[in-house]
DNA sequence: TATGAGCGG
């Protein structure tokens, strides 16, 4: 499961991430957005879980955590990298 | 280099 991770600091790293995340499951993939154009970092970044419950439970719990002295925010990705998902 | 709403390759 995809998550959208957003209001991370500009110092994390993705290995910040992954351990974060890891501590709820395992994480399959995580990604920090960074804007190598304007050079400014998109602040957010997307993380894969295994299961989706594994990433529900780690959106919920990290959703509106304190991080960094930041607030975090997560939520489900929307763009799926493939197609075929099962909605109802 | 800094900053802060946002779904990337």
């Amino acid at each position: 499961m995809k998550l959208f991770i957003g209001s991370l600091p500009y110092n994390i790293t993705e290995t910040e991430l992954t351990d974060i995340f890891s501590g709820y499951g395992n994480v399959v993939s995580a990604k920090l957005i960074i804007d190598h154009f304007s050079g400014r970092p998109k602040g957010f970044g997307f993380v894969e879980m295994e299961t989706r419950s594994e990433g529900h439970k780690a959106m919920e719990d990290l959703n509106g955590k304190e991080y960094k002295h930041r607030r975090l925010v997560c939520n489900e990705a929307k763009m799926q990298k493939k197609k075929g998902s099962r909605r109802r």
